[in-house]
DNA sequence: TATTGACTAGAATATTATTCTAAAATAGAA
DNA sequence: TTCTATTTTAGAATAATATTCTAGTCAATA
């Protein structure tokens, strides 16, 4: 019937060889830019292979992408998960994000700097659903803190705003090369600061120094 | 020499007609997506004058990129330098972010759920050039209010982060439509969240102005 | 009216994504 | 092994579409 599928045929590295080499073009000289034939010479794969394994140009870029974010955040959320402390949890998200952007820049630049580009409609489904299931589990952890008054109940978007956001644009400010805080100051201070706004009223804030 | 210039002959009439085809239809269907042809036909322009206008497709994105970026930093600015208070500053510059969204949609969605595309490469200094230019004046604004002790001296990056970064994400929410909060409710939340992490030590509350 | 230069038209061309046909490799069955 | 079915690869052929080119039109002056 099918193939045994527990071994690497060197099929499956074929496939790996176009996607790393779909990733370096777009990377270096952006999507528009690059044509087919660039893959081909840079994967060293043939026009037919390229599309006997992704559909479309459009397609092997979801690919790439759902590949990246697929790495990015199966540790993500078990970092979250390890934390009891509210306080905590919220620093090491913060501290995985900014930490694997700092370690996988070339990824990073493809998934959060060009983020939701159009050509991406194909993989639109895909990424909604894995966004939804990361969701759904973030949000089961914060509403916990929440219930226990450690996190201020605000609006789940509102919510995703604060803690994602200054780390996006972090994030984008240190692809474009410019910030000039290292990444560890930038945990430092984006987790102090998201702290400070999503605190709860009895979690002692302001007030005292702490820390 | 040139032209007269005191009226409008036509010739900026097709260019602007061109300009809101090609916005239609990326917005619409996406700019890979997007022919010249269905801008040909949108706009009623010929291919002849579509070229003679625009260098290219890219360039024709980028000159809608600047287009609508111009109409949205126009006010951003003068809302900004209109007030005196800082905390009042910040609720200007957030209210103004997302007003201007919710009243230009189309326009957003190209500006912000799309941005830093690849293919603006060619817009890119112009871009960086009109950023710099309103954030120099931005960071003017916040200086004094670092200064006077109304704002936390933090680095120009995470200011912009802090500030910047749940509105863009909000903004992202709201343009896919996965937000819930209105408008006028999240200008409010995000504006105490921002004052919260963004307020120097004396600023206890209550506007007592001064300087 | 004639001249000049910006503007428009649409056919012609060039580029490049995609399809197609057939050959090579691979895995299992005999 | 050899045979057979299936997957994978090759590269030429095709199709789609961005861009260029040539020949005009138009609008403003002299």
């Amino acid at each position: 019937m099918k193939r045994p599928k527990g071994k690497h045929t060197g099929t499956e590295s074929r496939r790996k060889a176009i996607i790393q080499a779909a990733l370096a073009c777009f990377s270096e000289i952006g999507f528009s830019e690059t044509s087919m034939e660039d893959i081909r010479k840079r994967s060293k794969a043939s026009t037919g292979s390229i599309y006997h394994h992704f559909k479309s140009k459009e397609q092997l870029a979801a690919e790439v992408y759902l590949e990246g974010i697929r790495d990015y955040q199966s540790d993500l959320i078990s970092a979250l998960e390890g934390q009891q402390v509210a306080k905590e949890g919220i620093r090491a998200l913060i501290g995985h994000h900014l930490k694997w952007v700092e370690h996988n820049v070339e990824w990073s630049r493809y998934l959060f700097q060009k983020r939701h580009w159009v050509f991406m409609s194909t993989a639109e489904d895909a990424i909604a659903e894995m966004d939804r299931q990361l969701g759904r589990r973030a949000e089961k952890w914060f509403a916990r803190c929440i219930r226990s008054g450690e996190l201020r109940p605000l609006p789940e978007d509102i919510f995703v705003s604060l803690i994602l956001g200054p780390c996006m644009e972090f994030t984008r400010q240190f692809l474009f090369g410019l910030s000039r805080t290292t990444i560890d100051d930038a945990v430092q201070a984006l987790a102090e600061a998201a702290w400070r706004c999503l605190a709860g009223k009895q979690s002692g804030q302001a007030g005292g120094s702490g820390s």
